[in-house]
Order: structure tokens, then C-alpha cells, then sequence
DNA sequence: ACGAGCATGTAAGCAGTTACATGATTCA
DNA sequence: TGAATCATGTAACTGCTTACATGCTCGT
């Protein structure tokens, strides 16, 4: 149960919604903690009951009412004291990577299918960090940002996504690259 | 229940004990699937049972005795299945980019610890996984490997592992650059 | 004498997924 | 008229983790 701590942590970007929240887990913490909506609005339930999160419910016209989560000085302690105690190592599980260590045994065709449809996840979730990266920095240049800002973790996991999309897209294109030239030199013989 | 599909994609660079499992789960295959060695266990026993890999029993003296396993016709069946099927998205769980987020609340301290025993890790990794690469391509240069190799897909994962491991050692020396710099731009004010 | 490596598991419990449920508004 | 977005859940199930268990050999 570290979810609570991914989703503290996600706080800190700002107060969110259950449902603002699942967007966040799609774009910027998915590139360090992956959860379902349903298992996001069970946490939060509990974080409530806990003391970690304060909840306001926001009354909207013309569409469902929300209830706006942020953190509480208990919160902020729980995050304070997960940073200072032992860290899991990564949990990774990577389907595609499965399917490509199978490359000499399967046919190409799906396997670039699946590679090409990655690739292009990695450069649309690549455009939408570098907006984040570019509203984050907000016009200063790096040593400037450092010295002035409040938001140097968010700037620094952004990078790690930025970094991490970028990477998934060119081996998508390298892999599949050599996947095709494998093709060409077996098949035809 | 994919972890099937990773010990069988294990399977594809040769049998392997139990044991010998975890190794790989460790090194190489930890950069798309995690698993513990109960799991591991848990997972053979019933694909022997469903004779998607087969266990020849190796008699050992000075040592325990082990089962070696290896995929049988069914279970290289199953892989093609697999990779020609749907793939779930990638599901990453990682605890230090969350302590890294919460960067501004934290004391840099436990921060700079952690990234710094992740970096070494990574270089560690990086380290087994390019004996790894060098073992694959055995003196062929990448052109020739291509064409005479049977073993594309592991090469394509072990350099997925490098770029990765790479990635996340030069992040780490980063952010823990930028974390000291705001520390000494913050702190004697 | 002690820890690390080899080798394989069982059992209990918790975390995470899948399927299902509801309902209004906005845009094509 | 139908799909997408906003908004929040419950219930059943399964996959994964944690704790525990065993025992021999090799190197320091």
C-alpha cells in the first residue's frame, strides 16, 4: 500500500479532484506510478478517513459536483517521512518488451504493429511534458528556475518523463528498424 | 496473470532452473518484468502443469539438486498467441521518482542518499547487461549480427536495459545536481 | 564459526484488476 | 443519435507480497 504515497506526492502539483487526478496518473505520474481510477478513488476515501488529505466538495452547474482533495500538515508529514525511510525497488512490467524478446520466434507483422503504436504514444505524451516543462519553468531559464521556484520535484520528475518518452520512442524505431532488416535478409532466402 | 508470458520470453535464451530464473529476473529480464522468486516458483509449477514448458530433473552432487525447464511446442504456441494479441499498457511503480517529487517538502538529505545508491545500482546494472550484449553479438558487428543471429530478440531487450539503466544513472546525477544547487542557492540566505 | 550461495517451496494476507453501475452535458 | 467528457463509486476476483521453512556446501 504505497499507492497513498503517489498519490500525496501527486498533490503537490495542487489540490485535485478524484477524477482531475486520473488525468494526472495518465500523463505526468505515469511516468513513475501506475494506478486505475477506481483504486485512486478508494485511496483517497481512506487518505480522507486517515487526516491526510482534506476534502472540499465543489458545487458545479451543469455538470457533477466534485469533491477537491489536497493535503494536510498529516499529509505532508507522511510524504516527509516516506522520503526519509527505505525505498522499494522498481516494479516494472512491460508487455511490449515481453513481446519483442520474442522476436525470433513470432511473426514481424504484429510485432511492428505493437511498436509503431507505441512509438507514437511516447511522442504524444512527449508533447504533452514538454508543455508541462514549458508552463513549469514559466519563462526562466534553468539556474534562474532553481534558485526561485517551489516546484523543483514536479520540474525534476517531468524531466525523468521527458527523458523516459523520448528513449521509448527511439527504440521503438531502432528495434523495429532491425526487426525489418532481419526480415529482409532471412525472408527472401 | 501475464508473469506467464515473461518466464516464458525467460525461456526463449535457453532452460533454466528456478533458480536460474530469479538470476535472469534480476539482471535482464528486471528491465520489463519484476518478479519475486516465490512467484517465479509458483508460475513453473503450473506451466508444467499445463505443458507449456517441460522439467528435466538435473542430479547434482555438492549441491541441491534442480529442475531445469524449457518451453515445449505448446508454450513457444502460447508466446506467438501472446505477441500477436493486445498488449496492456506498460504499468510502473517506482518509489524514488515519488520521493523525488516531493523535493521542495523534504529534506534534501535522505533525497541525495537514495539517488545517489540508485545511480550506483544503475551503473552496476549497466555493467552485467553490456557482458550481456557482448556475449550476444559475439564479435559480429550489428550488420552481420542481424543476418546470422537467431537470438534478435533478446539483443533488442538487452539494449532496451542499457539505454534504460544508462537513462536512469545520468537523471539521478542530475537531479541530484539540481537539488544541491537549490540547496546552496536556498539554505545560507 | 558464520555468512553467502544454491535450491525449492507453503500459507496468509493485502494490493490491484475487471466488470458493473449511474447520469447529466456537450459536441459532431 | 451516438460518442466523449465529467464525476464517483461497489463487488468479486486474482495476482502479488511478506513471512516462514529447510538444508547442504564453500570460502574466510
Amino acid at each position: 500500500m504505497s499507492l497513498r504515497h503517489a498519490v500525496l506526492a501527486a498533490l503537490i502539483q495542487g489540490e485535485a479532484s478524484g477524477y482531475e487526478l486520473t488525468k494526472r496518473f495518465d500523463v505526468g505520474v505515469a511516468n513513475f506510478w501506475h494506478s486505475r481510477p477506481q483504486q485512486l478513488y478508494a485511496e483517497l476515501a481512506r487518505l480522507h478517513g486517515e487526516g491526510l488529505v482534506r476534502a472540499v466538495e465543489v458545487v458545479q452547474e451543469s455538470r457533477p459536483n466534485k469533491r477537491l482533495y489536497s493535503l494536510t500538515d498529516t499529509g505532508t508529514r507522511a510524504l516527509v517521512d516516506f522520503a526519509a525511510g527505505p525505498l522499494r525497488p522498481t516494479n516494472l512490467r512491460d508487455e511490449l518488451t515481453v513481446a519483442v524478446q520474442c522476436a525470433d520466434v513470432v511473426e514481424p507483422g504484429a510485432l511492428l504493429a505493437h511498436l509503431g503504436r507505441r512509438a507514437d504514444e511516447a511522442r504524444e505524451k512527449l508533447a504533452a511534458l514538454r508543455r508541462t516543462e514549458t508552463s513549469i519553468l514559466s519563462g526562466r531559464d534553468e539556474e534562474e528556475f532553481v534558485r526561485t521556484t517551489g516546484h523543483l520535484g514536479p520540474y525534476l520528475t517531468c524531466r525523468r518523463g521527458i527523458r523516459y518518452e523520448a528513449d521509448t520512442q527511439e527504440w521503438c524505431e531502432w528495434a523495429a528498424g532491425l526487426i525489418r532488416a532481419k526480415e529482409r535478409a532471412t525472408r527472401p532466402s
